[in-house]
DNA sequence: CCACCGCATTAACCTGTGTTATCGACGGTG
DNA sequence: CACCGTCGATAACACAGGTTAATGCGGTGG
């Protein structure tokens, strides 16, 4: 069932397109130092110098921000295979801090073993800007949700949008977040969150039992809560294809 | 006063960093189609084919999303030298519709321009992603906006982004958009922002007059939103410098 | 085996923002 | 010059979701 970590990343891009064997010992590079973190504990904090980038192996994680207020909105949810950090490449600090949610392992590179996929890779970089452009579509999706949805279907398209990514065939969804965390990624308060859980059971759309959501007519929740796959799903024609 | 269009977006990408004549000949390539828009005209449709992109040479443009209740999100607002459609080339189909929201000049070009600027110039290449990146980041500002703050300070945080954006060393902002435009930007009702805008007046850090807003004290108005420019301020220094 | 703590649930109450409607100012157009 | 449509301001009312608080359950450590 778990994945060995060793080959995560590997797997992910090989999704996209196939790869060179220089071009895999590159983004091997990436995986190198895996280290646990607890439940809780911050892999890299806003305002810190954004010099290290992580690859998760296992276990989730997210970008938050916390405001002045203390109040916090979860920004990324990140799930094995995917890498943290890559917009920050941009800035001279970090914008959001990084927070395991369960027990994770995670790998941290520094930021030259990126700019060497950049300089040698050229393919590569291209996939990369493929990644940052589905992250955006992410991003926008949650400013549709957050902004122009009510909160039953907010849940409802998070569920279908965690499902999708983590691409089970079953539709028992391992969803290891407490109430709180799913309504700071919602702009939602907790209780709220329970409250729609309970209407979402009403409605025969979910079924919950202790950390797994069980999707009872995935069509139906689709249809009610506005979801659209396309932002999810990238053309990996458009990179430069493998020459040799 | 108004920037001859020819070079707009060549002066953004210098900001940045110094180009080499082929880079500046393969940049250029992306205006030379200047078209006009009337106010409130499509440039393009979401679901469309994704195989024309436009950079915005005069005028507001805007991306939005129309969901199927009708009611709209705003997803981004385009000044003039910025590229119009980026993180669209990595879908098959538009995600978003693209409107001008005043009279725009933009040019259209075909997909194969950008592509012709990831093969040949992979310096440029690095430009475009620290632009996708900063994209990503005022995306996250948009989500924390509308997730997290009273509407009093998320118009009084998108009044300093425009501010900041449109490198007005005046205090006069002109902003040529209706209420409506901005409430679904802001995910709020065009009643509610007209509401917050004598709010913000009343509490002396605006004043309105038909489509100038006069920012009276700016620092306050920073400290009143929370706005923490660092997110807009990309770090150039990392894409490959100019070698010849 | 008990005490504790974090979490989900539920209820009662409160408030910020949406909705609907009206009015006046303005600007374009025949 | 009169008309019409669009936009901003304002008011009255409605409601989704926030807040606070009490309860109970399940896991965990002493």
């Amino acid at each position: 069932m778990n994945t060995p970590y060793r080959g995560c990343i590997l797997r992910q891009f090989e999704d996209f397109s196939s790869l060179g064997s220089d071009e895999a010992a590159l983004l091997a590079r990436l995986e190198q130092n895996p280290r646990e973190y607890a439940a809780g504990e911050l892999l890299s904090e806003a305002g810190q110098r954004s010099d290290a980038f992580f690859t998760v192996t296992e276990g989730w994680a997210c970008a938050e921000r916390v405001l002045a207020d203390g109040t916090r909105q979860v920004l990324d949810l990140f799930m094995p295979g995917q890498i943290l950090g890559l917009r920050e490449v941009s800035f001279h600090r970090n914008l959001c801090d990084f927070r395991a949610l369960t027990t994770v392992t995670a790998c941290p590179f520094p930021r030259r073993h990126l700019t060497d996929i950049f300089d040698e890779a050229p393919r590569l970089a291209d996939l990369f800007f493929l990644i940052l452009a589905r992250e955006q579509s992410m991003l926008v999706e949650r400013v549709i949700n957050i902004g122009r949805r009510s909160a039953a279907q907010r849940l409802a398209h998070f569920l279908v949008e965690i499902s999708v990514r983590s691409r089970q065939s079953t539709d028992a969804l391992e969803l290891p977040l407490t109430q709180t965390v799913i309504g700071d990624a919602l702009s939602l308060s907790s209780v709220h969150v329970s409250r729609t859980f309970q209407n979402l059971r009403e409605l025969s759309l979910v079924e919950t039992d202790n950390g797994t959501v069980r999707i009872v007519d995935l069509d139906e929740l689709i249809t009610f809560s506005g979801f659209d796959r396309a932002y999810l799903e990238i053309r990996s024609d458009w990179a430069r294809q493998i020459t040799a």
